[in-house]
DNA sequence: GCATTTCCGTACGGTACTGTATGGGCTATC
DNA sequence: GATAGCCCATACAGTACCGTACGGAAATGC
């Protein structure tokens, strides 16, 4: 029996599913060390308490996040098909499900709130200086990135919420694809 | 000294206030007693136990949302003129400030996925009716209502979770109205 | 003005989690 | 094959919450 090791990443993957099911109060030692099969005995050596290992799994998401946001665009040049592969990733996309709109959710969390405005700030200057690109001018660049950010944000919890009420939204099902459609004509300029 | 009274109504509205800031589990009895001024005593005499004060919390959230959603809107004939102003006061209203972004979030509850489903349905069925009273055949009126809703729950959260990122959602902000404008503009046939 | 209903305080046992202290098994290394 | 460092189990307070049982004050009906 190898009696696989725990790592400090299993503990974070695991606090990231805790999150995405049962919010910020759900990432709690015990169970997800359960779920480990191991005792909290392994979590402290890890972690000097249940606050770290909850910073540990935002900034986990947080860079993550950004990395493989921005830099897999950088090769493409048109700003217009950027935006529209951007978009198609972002929102067939796994993304733990449902784990920004729990993070989302907890805003009000001082924790959470810091990281969120991070990646919150990061998105909407990205998308601002996109649409800066397509043409807009810079307060209507802004405005549309506004409202493309707010149509990315609710698509994934309306799919996360009720993907059995709004089936267009699943990843794979055969709906989506008139529906991304539909939606990025309604957001490019 | 009149030693006013906690009715049922107050615990459901502690409910709320504790459901909206810290989610479903923050949805506990002993500190929304010691909110309203009393024991625990005073919950147990009107409600069974913790799960049915969150479904009353929830089910008032839901007769609330559809009254106060659809009915106001009845006396509008022009249908783009009810779709417009639906949009201004489902943004621009208060909600209080997280209620539903918080239900959202805790979709996998089997408390909350029964409520926000039948919302969710409502909501989509009558905005896809609005948007076939605009000329859209079926399936493109589908469409655009579940583009349209995305786009109000991104808001939301949005407004929520960083309206200082995003000062556009603030509901009594001056940059609110020219960002409601190019909303509109995007999602009106 | 008495009895009844309404509403709430108090006290108890039980559960689930936290953080700490401590010790011991495993693995690598020489 | 002894030693050092890594990883985890165990045991022990301490805290916060739940649900129940019971009792009493305060309003209300007649």
């Amino acid at each position: 029996m190898p009696t696989v090791k725990v790592t400090r990443d299993d503990w974070l993957r695991g606090a990231q599913r805790a999150l995405a099911e049962s919010g910020v109060s759900g990432v709690s030692v015990e169970p997800i060390a359960k779920q480990l099969g191991v005792t909290r005995g392994s979590f402290y050596w890890y972690f000097k308490d249940r606050e770290a290992l909850l910073v540990g799994a935002l900034e986990l998401w947080e860079s993550e996040e950004t990395i493989g946001f921005i830099e897999e665009l950088a090769p493409i040049a048109e700003p217009l098909a950027r935006l529209q592969t951007l978009f198609r990733e972002a929102l067939t996309g796994d993304l733990i499900a449902g784990l920004e709109p729990a993070i989302v959710a907890h805003a009000s969390d001082p924790v959470v709130r810091v990281v969120l405005e991070r990646v919150t700030t990061r998105r909407l200057d990205y998308l601002t200086d996109l649409f800066a690109q397509l043409g807009l001018d810079p307060a209507a660049a802004r405005r549309q990135a506004v409202a493309t950010y707010a149509a990315y944000l609710g698509w994934i919890e309306l799919r996360r919420a009720a993907p059995d009420i709004a089936p267009e939204t699943k990843g794979s099902g055969p709906l989506v694809e008139p529906a991304l459609d539909h939606l990025l004509r309604l957001l490019t300029p």
